[in-house]
DNA sequence: GAGACGATTTTCT
DNA sequence: GAAAATCGTCTCG
């Protein structure tokens, strides 16, 4: 707890697509300690993935992708490691990292950062944050604050501008000791398949958007 | 083409 | 803790 601001950037790398080609749950939950950077007009912006939740077409009609493929999601359906981005509230953008084979519609949905690179760029964008987890604690908040919308639709994550970094093995066990471990709850907001454990945080991480009843927890 | 609703955030009580 | 804001997408007729 004691570097908590003090994410060591040099210990993270560019993944392998093979990373996101696997059971969505297992991605989603691996992804924690990820690293999202977005390389704006006016700077760097990047945070580390501390919440997380998984969406599958098999057994959670909760997903987009559950009653098949339409206009929207159809990015859930290919190839893994790219971006899905969807509009809701009438207001909200939201990030998923596509996974699974080609063919299988899942993501998971980034649902909250530590701010790391570009804080002051995230001020601009979310003026009304009052300290400094406000910036990206909820996937509308996060999605605002590394100025992600449309334009990401589709995007490749592996590289470019736009793209997820992954810890080395033995920092990220570091870190996640350091947050108190992992915990797996249900997921936020859901009216179907909201019984499905597929929600994954470090569980003393202070910009966890939301810290539900409901809670065990699993090591890693 | 209309109507309902949502993987949320903010503000007010 | 509750409710409004707000609009693209999906479903049905």
């Amino acid at each position: 707890m004691t570097d908590f601001y003090k994410i060591d950037l040099s210990r993270f790398h560019k993944p392998d697509r093979a990373f996101f080609k696997r059971d969505v749950v297992k991605v989603a939950k691996d992804l924690l300690c990820g690293y999202i950077k977005h390389a704006t007009r006016h700077g760097i912006v990047g945070g580390l993935i501390v919440e997380d939740e998984a969406y599958s077409m098999y057994d959670d009609p909760g997903a987009h992708s559950f009653r098949g493929v339409t206009e929207r999601n159809k990015v859930m359906f290919g190839p893994p490691g790219h971006a899905y981005m969807y509009f809701t509230y009438g207001n909200h953008w939201m990030f998923n990292i596509v996974a699974e084979k080609e063919g299988i519609g899942a993501a998971v949905l980034v649902r909250a950062l530590q701010p790391v690179e570009g804080i002051a760029y995230m001020w601009e964008r979310r003026p009304k944050a009052k300290k400094e987890c406000d910036l990206t604690s909820g996937p509308g908040k996060l999605a605002a604050a590394l100025n992600l919308g449309k334009n990401e639709y589709g995007v490749d994550l592996m590289d470019g501008e736009f793209s997820v970094l992954l810890p080395e093995p033995e920092y990220r066990k570091k870190l996640i000791r350091e947050y108190g471990g992992v915990t797996v709850t249900t997921r936020i907001g859901l009216t179907q398949g909201a019984e499905l454990p597929y929600r994954f945080y470090l569980t003393e991480h202070p910009c966890v958007s939301v810290r539900k009843k409901i809670q065990k927890t699993a090591d890693k």
